[in-house]
DNA sequence: AGATTGATCCAT
DNA sequence: TGGATCAATCTG
């Protein structure tokens, strides 16, 4: 199912309306290598950014240093500290000038040993960012050159009624963008709803 | 409900 | 240069 190789997705994948985009990316698969291991998870929980008009997208503000990277090239990452403890994984989307990113707020790891023991969802951006062992010199990478994080499809068919559109998690700042149903997401599988159970 | 925690941004 | 803010999470 899962093939030996597979290529990161490409630029232009990037360079489209966001909602589109984001809304792709799930049940796509999230390559992470660091020195040590090479995690491959699945996307199932995203949020969608979009442009100097949404009061919630941080390039609302307008052009600073912390959102030029929105500004650029899509496919590169927008990695940043919230609360001072939390680096949270975006990848930016649309044509460069357009600021734009999607939020990785979900992932479902991929079984790694032989009888799968069942694996927990990485629910929620901060965990993301935790599990991925991301920081600050994770932003502004390039996600198309497959070297340290990017997104590989492997096949796997999404359709539109599997997805979930909700209102955006932490942004009632923005007042009635908040309310746009902008978070995309997949629903628990049953296999790993029943493993739910946190013992202490 | 309250604490945590530090980079960023802007103006008191 | 201070201080409010913050795409969150943990504990009680």
């Amino acid at each position: 199912m899962t093939p030996k190789h597979s290529k990161p997705l490409p630029r232009e994948f990037y360079e489209r309306p966001t909602l589109k985009v984001a809304k792709e990316l799930l049940g796509k698969v999230l390559v992470r290598k660091t020195t040590h291991s090479t995690m491959f998870s699945k996307i199932v929980d995203v949020e969608a950014y979009v442009g100097p008009q949404d009061k919630a997208c941080h390039a609302s503000k307008g052009r600073t240093k912390r959102t030029e990277i929105m500004f650029g090239q899509a496919g590169f990452t927008y990695v940043y500290l919230i609360y001072g403890m939390y680096h949270l994984l975006n990848i930016v989307t649309e044509r460069e000038g357009y600021p734009a990113a999607i939020l990785i707020r979900g992932l479902e790891p991929e079984e790694k040993e032989d009888p799968p023991t069942g694996q927990a969802r990485i629910d929620g951006p901060g965990r993301v960012g935790r599990f991925l062992e991301l920081d600050r010199t994770h932003n502004g990478l390039d996600t198309t050159q497959g070297t340290t994080i990017w997104v590989e499809d492997h096949g796997l068919a999404v359709s539109r009624k599997q997805i979930q559109a909700l209102p955006r998690i932490g942004v009632d700042y923005a007042r009635e963008w908040a309310k746009k149903l902008w978070r995309f997401t997949l629903p628990i599988p049953p296999s790993l709803k029943t493993r739910r159970i946190t013992i202490k």
